[in-house]
DNA sequence: CTAGTTGCAAAGAGTTTGCATGGCG
DNA sequence: CGCCATGCAAACTCTTTGCAACTAG
């Protein structure tokens, strides 16, 4: 069953898509739409999230879920993120290295790793030189 | 200040204590201390993230947050999680290759990992055999 | 005795579901 | 016209807070 085009639908995507690669709450989502119920916000979220277009993490269990836009069609390349724990920052990491890794765990440790949606905490260059300059 | 020894707080170290490094859940420790209260758990489940005894995890933003036991000086070795996307299941993941990783993306990324709280997502052993059985 | 502890009940935040109405195709 | 979509209200889950009774030191 293909959706329908609803204004709904239009307002959503439309915001998601205008976001890029930036992670979203769905109360954010919410925000940016005012004439579109959250019930629905959840709902084409979730939609979303099953057909591939939206990826969910779980940034936080208080504050909730967080969606981040993918590509109308699903593929987009394979990257890791790597989320500043200081600043809250989001970057991407596509490198040969990290395949490697992959290949790695999958051969030794028999586990295989979907990079899209692994995230990896720590502290990036800013923060680092800002936390060597404060303390 | 110190904390009071009562019967609640030994029932929760008690039972954390015996998960080893395996995680759990505040639904969890409830279930298994019986005789606490669910406010208590929580209380103490946050007191001991915050003195560095347990880790808190994001694992799902629906189902609640993680929590791992670090060991009582709060120390613990450096590993990473396997998160199976299939059966929930966590795997720890130390490995030298994996400190290579992390020398690798501090120099060419400028990014510090935090392997403690990273988490990679994909699919364990047994899930991916059984997704060749089944199909 | 005093200060930290406990747990019930209630408040909150995020998310999901039931159901009647509305609108795409 | 049929079926999916919408949104309000209510239900639910996880977590936190208020408050009065309790207890370790």
């Amino acid at each position: 069953m293909r959706p329908y085009n609803t204004k709904q639908r239009e307002a959503i995507l439309s915001c998601i898509r205008s976001l890029g690669d930036a992670h979203v709450t769905a109360a954010q989502i919410a925000e940016r739409c005012l004439d579109v119920g959250r019930t629905t916000v959840y709902r084409h979220l979730d939609r979303l999230t099953k057909d591939g277009t939206l990826r969910r993490y779980a940034a936080d269990s208080v504050s909730g879920a967080c969606y981040q836009y993918t590509g109308e069609d699903g593929c987009g390349e394979s990257h890791y993120h790597l989320k500043c724990e200081s600043c809250g920052k989001l970057e991407h990491l596509a490198c040969e290295e990290l395949s490697a890794v992959e290949r790695h765990v999958l051969g030794k440790h028999a586990f295989l790793v979907n990079a899209q949606k692994t995230v990896l905490y720590g502290q990036c260059g800013d923060c680092l030189n800002q936390s060597f300059e404060g303390e």
